[in-house]
DNA sequence: TTAATGTGAAACCAAATGGTTTCGTATTTG
DNA sequence: CAAATACGAAACCATTTGGTTTCACATTAA
């Protein structure tokens, strides 16, 4: 099997933007549940549910300590994402090349239209 | 105001497997809903619907003509996912950097226990 | 040992999501 | 003009999602 075993995809779990501001959070640390829910307006088991579902993507890593569960980021799966996204970086290119071509066809327009 | 006031946030547009598909078959060329639902296993309306998400984010532009509405690519807006996605290159450049300077150090052990 | 702390599981709920079928309306085409 | 085509809006439905409160269970501290 390949790296992508997730049962929760990359792209579902950073639809959430509570669980896109968790990854930043806990992108230079690692910090237990209660700590982390601080940081939130809600309930600190819809905090830990939003961390399950980044775990299930393999997006944050989770490590028991005494009474604690403290959670990192995994950047890794965000690899899947940055891949999706270079196949269209090409048309994006493509579209600025485009304008610019665009832009000249215009100006030879717009110099036709002085003769 | 900025450029994201779209309703549709850029990151729950692509959380849907169907709307990613949508985004690569439109990359290349611009066409109209019945052409495009011949690609899916779901109804016409369901694909109407995905193209309207996709609209309200942004990603996809549509043009009238006669009674067809054409659909293509707009990827702009996905900048602002490789802007995000750009914060984290950091974290996983940090962490293969700490993989190298784990494995040297391992060899260090290594070497220490041959003595 | 008893009390306090840190956490996840469970049951529950409202709203959003992804889908369907039916219908109305423009635009071609015969 | 009449029939066919292309499409979105509407109403509806089941499931998922993001949230809550309550409870049980470990682990640490008094």
């Amino acid at each position: 099997m390949g790296a992508s075993s997730a049962k929760h995809d990359v792209f579902q779990a950073i639809a959430d933007p509570t669980r896109r501001s968790l990854l930043k959070l806990l992108s230079n640390q690692e910090l237990p549940v209660t700590v982390i829910s601080e940081h939130y307006p809600i309930s600190r088991t819809a905090v830990s549910k939003h961390l399950r579902v980044l775990a299930d993507a393999g997006l944050v890593k989770e490590r028991k300590v005494g009474r604690e569960t403290r959670y990192k980021l995994e950047p890794e799966p965000l690899f899947e994402l940055k891949d999706w996204l270079q196949y269209f970086e090409l048309f994006w290119e493509n579209k600025l090349t485009a304008l610019r071509l665009f832009v000249e066809a215009d100006s030879d327009i717009e110099n036709q239209k002085k003769k």
